[in-house]
DNA sequence: CGTTATATTGACAAGCTTCAAACACCGTGG
DNA sequence: CCACGGTGTTTGAAGCTTGTCAATATAACG
């Protein structure tokens, strides 16, 4: 048991120990001294909703992995309207390589630790190491997924739709290996309603009349705003217009 | 002079001297011998207007670099509503790396011609050359970055801003040098207004009003259904939401 | 317990879609 | 040569969904 034990976490910094991002994310892409030498130049760090992290047309100098929380990425227009074009979840990756400006903001949604490294050094170790720039690409790759995922929804679904979409979406992230075949989950939204219109283009208006709509034909039901247990996964992926 | 071509071209198959893909596109990261490799088992083909090239559901065996012509990628509702999530244009890379079952379908809006290679060896050049998943990480992040300036426009702009959007798309698509002080430009239309209503989230109808309307305000000139004038570069980006 | 942020609800207006018809372009065949 | 059908586009009128504005309710917080 603990030689077992041993040889999985022999030369395994601390900080890297319990962290999801080892197993899941890019830094399983990383051998032992590798993860020593980023270990050394990373710092973990706690974040507050509404925190910006990355603002629109700053230079980034940091990139970060996601250990617990929600990060929305968003974009606006000059006028001030603002679209959610991202949500990032443990253990995503956070940071877009090869290029100094961002074009997108960062904020966090919920509470947010973040274990974050200079960017150079992660370049660097892009360079060096094909299975972490191996990873980044199967992360990109998902993420194109969900965006054109989203486009769809955006572009062609009606307000209930996209509403009942997104609960789904969520539900699926709190717990991956949801079964169609159960009818009821419940979870926590890591979003307000506002930040649920600007992820879904529409109004805080619609999205509540949305919501109540579900909860007054018994989909779902919600407690303090943010609690969401829904009755009927059945009916809501029925209505989700898939 | 001809030494210096020789330089360039010894060993370089015949198939890939003119190749646009060997320069911006992913077999710049190929040498001649890798080249030479692909060039054996990759064939050239010419694709119609409107010929579906990968199904919705379907197992995808080839991939493929697009040499002219301009390909719609697009997902549909099981209602038969349809969004097109992506518009590739030549020198890009066509498919889906590391996944058999392909979520989209991919349909050539214009006539297009394309360079094809089975799945198999061009993921076993992955795995064998580094530099060749960079340009693809690349192109991805890229196709990203697209999508998510797309999510705005979809969720945030209205039918005006968003075919205005559209027509600027295209204008620095085909002339990506474009000058925004330069007033005019001239292009075809690569797509029919029913790709473009699908393209924007709107319908043909919308799309044709929105047209009208910039051609009687004096925007743009159209000649042939096709064949755009723009007039006011400036005033047309004014109107873009931006 | 008052104060502020967040969410819900209602009435009305606007924008986009729907349905319908006309129009333009193009190749075919009489 | 022109009538004809087909496809793609434009235009019009009406209706519905969503946005806007305003008021109220609920929750969060000192």
């Amino acid at each position: 048991m603990t030689v077992r034990q041993d040889v999985h976490s022999v030369g395994i910094p601390v900080l890297c120990q319990s962290c999801e991002a080892r197993h899941r994310g890019v830094c399983g892409a990383l051998d032992p001294d590798q993860l020593v030498g980023l270990a050394k130049i990373s710092s973990k760090q706690t974040i507050e909703p509404g925190v910006e992290l990355i603002g629109d047309a700053e230079t980034v100098d940091s990139y970060s992995n996601v250990l617990s929380g929600v990060v929305k990425l968003t974009k606006s227009l000059s006028d001030g309207r603002q679209q959610i074009v991202g949500l990032q979840f443990a253990p995503d990756f956070l940071g877009r390589p090869f290029k100094v400006e961002s074009a997108i903001n960062a904020e966090a949604a919920t509470a947010v630790s973040l274990c974050s490294f200079p960017r150079a050094s992660i370049e660097r170790m892009i360079r060096e190491s094909p299975e972490l720039e191996h990873r980044l690409l199967k992360q990109t790759l998902n993420e194109l997924d969900e965006a054109r995922e989203w486009m769809v929804t955006l572009g062609r679904k009606t307000a209930a739709e996209k509403v009942a979409s997104f609960l789904l979406m969520i539900a699926r992230n709190i717990d991956p290996a949801l079964d169609p075949a159960t009818n009821t989950t419940s979870f926590e939204l890591p979003l307000t309603r506002a930040d649920i219109a600007d992820f879904l283009g529409l109004t805080i208006e619609t999205v509540s009349r949305q919501l109540t709509r579900l909860r007054t034909d018994g989909l779902i039901r919600i407690e303090n705003n943010r609690h969401v247990t829904v009755t009927s996964l059945k009916r809501l992926a029925s209505r989700s217009g898939a």
